[in-house]
DNA sequence: ATCCTCCGTGTAATCGATTCCATGACGGTT
DNA sequence: AACCGTCATGGAATCGATTACACGGAGGAT
């Protein structure tokens, strides 16, 4: 492969010149900018991107840790991640950590030693010293969708408080009072914010959300099903399940048929995170949605800000409920008026801005 | 951040020694090693991957490029061949393409510009001009899933064939007909293959595969939905429409709802690439299902092998169907008997392995 | 005509590792 | 005692770029 002395060579000048014909340094004279970019054409010549950084000691490259790759809530982030970071120059490298903390802290250290210029991170555990340890040294991070507390690093993610009331309101005004969760991980800040914006809800209609109604997941498929399995063994089975999760929603919805069981007929589902699918599902699943793609676009803004120095800001986007079938019939379906929404604390499908 | 020759410094050694303690290098002294790995230690000391890769030309690295991340099985397959590559002491850049031949051509340009070891393609078009002066410059490639014909590099694919006559079986069985596909661009191998493969199936029926049954789709969502339209607008449209991937079955399935029908009661369903979520749409949709974690592995092995000199091998894999009930009931429950097939070439739904 | 400035260019240092080669110490043979 | 091979070590070249600095020539001001 053609280096920069080859050029060189090939154009007459010297590789101090040929580097600043492509750095576009202006005192360069036409006649051997000429000639340098002849040769590079001619050569097929690509600069080598190491031996750049090596250099300048940027990749322009981000590095992308999110907790699970087959959940379809982080492919779209990731996706959103990839083309705002492309569209600024920027290329980025994602690693999976499949929900777990060694896998993650493995993806972090090579990301490291790769010299990234920043990292966004949607932690799956509550810190590992790595990351604290990263964060310290002045790695310019961002924190996505989940973060770690205590920490001193800006925190793009949204929240589900409103759409969680939203959403209590909505089973409350279909006769639902036994309404169980299936929680994420306790060492997650978006395991243990849910359930607590969920309690909350609850608790504003005199409703309280027993030990016996919270499953413990892990954001995984599997864990949905085993935690659905336990409320369906239960002496007072909930009339409602609310999966912290879309994959745990899945795995939820598994229990429910393998129990001969129909949705929304004898249980209820709502899940946290909307995906396409969900309109398809038998029901149509009822879901809380993420401003995901704004979300991808301002985390990379975030940390490109931090990265060349601008002041970076933290930024929070509300969630919103979408309503479907898998609580029960939302109204009697009256031919021309929109759903008019009862007494109840604002139950709304459209989406807020600026709340 | 401390480099090499601040751990020397510490260990009171020189730069080189400190590299074959590193390296492990066979004459180092106790002595000389215990004090440089405590200098490492207490300095934090991380080799500079960037300035390793430069000196040694090799970044053990993969490239990964995708047609979309957002199809469920590219997501699938990456996570495989990361979960390979990590196995193999191999990290793995990911490109998500879009199916758009630029954006696929502007990853494999960064990622020959970073001097990754390998690539692993699948490739959005028939062949840029790039990509294959890229394989001619003899950059270790492999194509995955789908590959670019005459061109000298090795595929990793499965083979639908065989699980394509199985569904035509199946839908013969069940009194279809009119059967229509949804194809993706004729420019992809699995865009084209699978059409063949279908034409070919249905003409061992004496059925033919007229052009209006020919959808021309991208392997997007909103392309199944518009060819499923214009299907169901024509005067006879078909009876089963086959997708030949998840994306546009969804997308078929949205227009279908649209149009107030239901499946597989006005219209069956069939998509090729079986997802989890394939168990729970209303009604569950029949597909056909690549072994995608073992062709992930694979594409990595042939590739690791190609990179470390060991002669890489195309594979190929058996696809399977798995009969659901979105293209009508499969037979009348009969309460003992596994379902016998007909005198149809064998319908089968277990896997086949060693065709 | 002299001097200064600016411009285009080349030389060489540098980034942080790996590795070839030279060197000196040590131990074993003869 | 002389010689040789082995081993631990350090010096320095190298990978492919960027960039500070030096230098010569051209042009403008005086």
């Amino acid at each position: 492969m053609a280096s920069i002395k080859d050029v060189a060579a090939a154009a007459g000048v010297s590789v101090a010149t040929v580097s600043r014909v492509l750095n576009d340094h202006p005192s360069v004279s036409p006649d051997a900018r000429a000639r340098v970019l002849g040769a590079v054409e001619s050569l097929g010549y690509r600069p080598n991107a190491v031996a750049r950084s090596l250099r300048t000691h940027q990749t322009r490259t981000l590095g992308l840790v999110i907790s699970d790759v087959l959940n379809p809530y982080f492919t779209e982030l990731a996706r959103s991640v990839e083309e705002e970071a492309r569209a600024l120059g920027y290329s980025v490298i994602i690693g999976n950590a499949d929900e777990q903390p060694e896998i993650q802290d493995h993806h972090v250290r090579t990301l490291i030693d790769r010299r990234i210029d920043g990292l966004l991170v949607s932690p799956t555990d509550g810190g590992s010293p790595l990351m604290l340890e990263a964060a310290r040294a002045g790695t310019p991070m961002v924190f996505v969708d989940r973060w770690i507390p205590g920490v001193d690093v800006p925190v793009v993610r949204s929240d589900g408080r409103a759409a969680v009331r939203d959403l209590v309101a909505h089973l409350h005004a279909l006769g639902h009072r036994r309404l169980a969760i299936i929680a994420g991980p306790a060492a997650t800040t978006t395991g243990s914010e849910r359930v607590e914006a969920f309690r909350e809800a609850l608790a504003a209609y005199g409703i309280a959300l027993p030990d016996a109604y919270i499953g413990q997941g892990d954001f995984q498929a599997e864990s949905g099903r085993r935690a659905t399995e336990r409320f369906l063994a239960l002496p007072e089975p909930p009339e409602v399940v609310f999966a912290a999760d879309n994959l745990m929603a899945l795995g939820a919805l598994d229990a429910i048929r393998a129990a001969g069981l129909r949705v929304p007929h004898d249980i209820g589902l709502a899940a946290f995170d909307d995906i396409p699918w969900f309109v398809h599902t038998d029901p149509p699943v009822t879901a809380i949605a993420q401003p995901t793609k704004e979300l991808g676009r301002a985390a990379v803004r975030a940390l490109i800000d931090r990265i060349e120095g601008r002041p970076p800001q933290s930024v929070t986007l509300p969630a919103r409920l979408v309503v479907r079938r898998s609580c029960g019939e939302p109204e009697p379906p009256s031919p021309t008026a929109t759903p008019t929404p009862t007494a109840t604390p604002t139950a709304t499908t459209s989406t807020r801005r600026n709340p």
